[in-house]
DNA sequence: TATAGTGCTATACTAAAGTATAGTTGGCAA
DNA sequence: TTGCCAACTATACTTTAGTATAGCACTATA
């Protein structure tokens, strides 16, 4: 895997700053993290229900981008062992937190339009 | 250019807040979109300025984003009619509100990375 | 026995993002 | 007149991200 951002060579700004921000981008990025998240954050949510809230996500990429956000600590998966197997996911602390940085975005996005827009 | 995102059939989040947090995150990704914002944070400069402050950038991809960044509302590009022409870059207003943002994703990136390494 | 639902995986593909390397235009300095 | 600097552009390429389509293992229901 491929790093998205590179700032070794941005001096000023130290590494542990550099590994954070590229951890929040990491988890932010990609056509389809947002609209997980989103969903999850109606609360817990098993695959198929995801599926129904986002329609045109292949269960290839929702697997596969459930894994990864699993493996970022953004989402914990639960297997019931019951008949059928259940599996659930739920947001994490952590990423429930992160609807504060969505916000900032969002005012961010909402001014910077307006700006635009003014010219 | 196919779109990063695609919320919609996420129908509680409003259309305009889609959109907004499209434009921020579309300014802030890509591996190379951060670092050239961070060094004009550093004041105005010119091509090859930046390209000092980020070695492994090619001009190919230092023009392109900055053609991209100047489209949205990010950098102005001033040209100097002298000899020989002179170009320099500079953040818009709307850029350098956008460490705001920065601040509350590295803050977040923070938070989670301690948080992950407890869990 | 056939069909359908749950939670996926496999294979093959296309498209977008990024890299490598060379070249251009124009002036200028040695 | 050779070579260099600035600010790029052109072409070809590789890598990463995302899509399309099919199928599997298991169980329940008709």
């Amino acid at each position: 895997m491929k790093k998205i951002m590179d700032f070794a060579d941005v001096k000023a700004c130290p590494e542990q700053f550099v590994l954070a921000l590229n951890d929040t981008l990491n988890v932010l990025t990609g056509k389809w993290k947002l609209p997980i998240l989103g969903s999850l954050l109606f609360g817990i949510k098993r695959f198929t229900d995801i599926q129904k809230n986002i329609p045109k996500i292949t269960p290839r990429m929702l697997s596969k981008e459930l894994k990864d956000l699993e493996l970022n600590g953004m989402v914990k998966r639960v297997v019931y062992d019951s008949t059928p197997v259940l599996i659930e996911y739920e947001l994490t602390d952590s990423a429930k937190k992160l609807s504060d940085v969505i916000d900032s975005m969002l005012n961010w996005g909402l001014d910077h339009r307006k700006a635009v827009m003014v010219g």
